[in-house]
DNA sequence: TTTACGATCTAT
DNA sequence: TAGATCGTAAAT
């Protein structure tokens, strides 16, 4: 399994392309020097102004400044006053779009991630998008990280790609104030694993 | 300044 | 099925 770095330029493509290419991706956060890391399972994609259920339709704010500048770099954002999520913003410059990471599948580090996800089960360790930002320490200090370079102690590298026939498409999860066609827009991506397992819970 | 509401998770 | 808990954006 490939560690080297996904380039800037990954980023640089519609939000749809990469959020479908960010399956089986490798997330990286250094902690202490140690990585801490895991295989992306699941991910969403937003998409513009336009987009009902994207932060961004509320135009160009302080908070979605991020979204608005260069691709490669982190949206992370408080959700319900205590949860953190972690986006990667896409192309091009000037438009925003986003993909939300929302599960990962834990690989190196998993006694820190164990420890910070305490006494639950190893499945529900990141099957979540908050779950994850908890289990690898990611917070609003790493808002606009880019993500692209080791520097910045989080970053994507190229992991082990999915072919399409294993993902499965579905209408993104936990919008249900959006109005259509967003809210049932298939924009959620997520490994045929991953589905069936979230499909019995 | 006040209000409403979350790209969620957990316990009941 | 409801409660936690607070930043953001729009309304007042």
């Amino acid at each position: 399994m490939s560690t080297t770095l996904l380039p800037k330029t990954f980023y640089d493509r519609p939000v749809l392309d990469v959020a479908r290419d960010l399956i089986g991706r490798r997330v990286v956060r250094l902690l202490d020097g140690q990585r801490v890391s895991g295989l992306i399972v699941e991910a969403e994609a937003y998409r513009g102004e336009e987009d009902l259920a994207c932060h961004a339709r509320a135009g160009l704010t302080p908070r979605t400044a991020v979204m608005y500048g260069p691709p490669g770099h982190a949206y992370v954002y408080l959700t319900y006053g205590m949860h953190w999520m972690l986006n990667c913003v896409t192309g091009p410059e000037g438009f925003p779009a986003a993909v939300l990471i929302r599960a990962i599948l834990p690989q190196e580090g998993q006694a820190v991630i164990a420890a910070n996800r305490a006494g639950r089960p190893q499945r529900e360790w990141c099957n979540g998008p908050a779950k994850l930002c908890q289990a690898v320490h990611i917070d609003g200090r790493l808002n606009g990280a880019g993500l692209w370079h080791s520097a910045s102690q989080l970053w994507l590298e190229e992991g082990q790609p999915v072919v399409e026939a294993q993902i499965t498409h579905t209408p993104r999860i936990g919008i249900h104030n959006a109005p259509e066609p967003w809210r049932s827009i298939p924009w959620r991506f997520v490994t045929n694993e991953e589905f069936n397992l979230k499909e019995k819970e």
